[in-house]
DNA sequence: TGCGGAATGTGATGTACATCACCTAAGTCC
DNA sequence: GGACTTAGGTGATGTACATCACATTCCGCA
């Protein structure tokens, strides 16, 4: 399916628009491609756009002082990704985001996604939904870390996200789990 | 302030409803009051409203099979709460929801605030902002929760809300913060 | 094709936290 | 106002994880 296809297809699912306001809200949008290991959002930089998957997949990230790796989101086709804080709030990024493997993505300005939200209903409709599964997501995590040790939420991941296990390095995995490599490591290869 | 004034400051710093639009949004909403102690979701229960608190305090929790409790949201005044996972998806309460003080609150049904959203866009617009800043804060909290220690993350809360300090018994910051009560006990008690 | 860096495995050791057990003080209810 | 419940503090002990150190394997690239 071609990306434009399937950003149709996505947002039908929740929003109804026709041809033509469809063919107005994509207008926005530019298709961009990317390298493996490029980056799309670094630390400190101006964020004004947020981007939607095609094919390939992404990292959200932050670094901490000590220079240590937390994965907030992998972003598969689909899936929207940014640094949100920084796109809403007119700061600079917090959050990094890069490319695990070559990747296609449609990218929206944060300017053109509220014109178009004022101008069509729907979409409107389309985000506030597409921001609400993020917020169920963010808070279904949230307890999982509370709840759940690290075997458990490792087992939750790759049984939600199978293709993951294969398409990203062990050390990312690890650092979206929120423990040490070596932890995950010999979490995996216990004799029992 | 009264409700009706509370609820239209609130919407009004992001949406932009004239009296008719918006004493029409209003009368969808229905005032409750709450004594401290009562149950306002129980897990198990159908879902069909979300909360609007007016004063008190609300929390919003769930307890896992081993009967331990964990906190994902105390809802002060102009804050939202409910089981939102089960409230859009149509499925019985995970989530509980109870009074942490007497409380007062307006209530909004599921079907009432789809309806509101279709008629008014402008109403659509605050609540997109509305989970917005839910998901941000939800992000935020999960950051937190990889990045920081639990000493870290209390001063984070208490810097955030002092009126926490006084107003919720410590079991349940720790539930909040989870950690259990004898570590955060711990904690502020150190000589050092 | 072979070199250098990245990814991964594994042992030794330290530490933050949980858990259990028990104690005291402060509500709350008939 | 005494009895019972709830909140909170503190010691002893166990454990899941981090950290450091080093070995090994994999893999892109000049």
């Amino acid at each position: 399916m071609n990306p434009k296809e399937t950003l149709k297809a996505h947002i039908l699912k929740t929003a109804t628009l026709n041809d033509k306001e469809f063919d107005y809200l994509f207008s926005y949008f530019k298709q961009q491609s990317f390298k493996k290991g490029q980056v799309v959002i670094s630390e400190g930089d101006k964020v004004d756009h947020e981007y939607f998957v095609i094919s390939g997949c992404l990292k959200a990230f932050f670094i901490n002082d000590e220079i240590k790796m937390y994965i907030l989101q992998f972003a598969m086709p689909t899936w929207w990704t940014s640094d949100y804080g920084a796109l809403y709030n007119h700061t600079r990024a917090t959050i990094s985001v890069d490319c695990i493997s070559d990747a296609e993505v449609l990218c929206l300005s944060n300017d053109d996604r509220e014109k178009i939200c004022s101008e069509i209903h729907q979409a409107e409709h389309f985000f506030r939904w597409r921001t609400n599964r993020g917020y169920l997501a963010s808070q279904k995590r949230l307890l999982s870390f509370m709840n759940n040790d690290t075997k458990a939420r490792y087992e939750e991941l790759l049984a939600m996200y199978p293709q993951l296990y294969n398409l990203v390095p062990k050390h990312l995995i690890a650092a979206y789990l929120g423990v040490s490599r070596e932890t995950l490591s010999r979490l995996y290869n216990a004799q029992k």
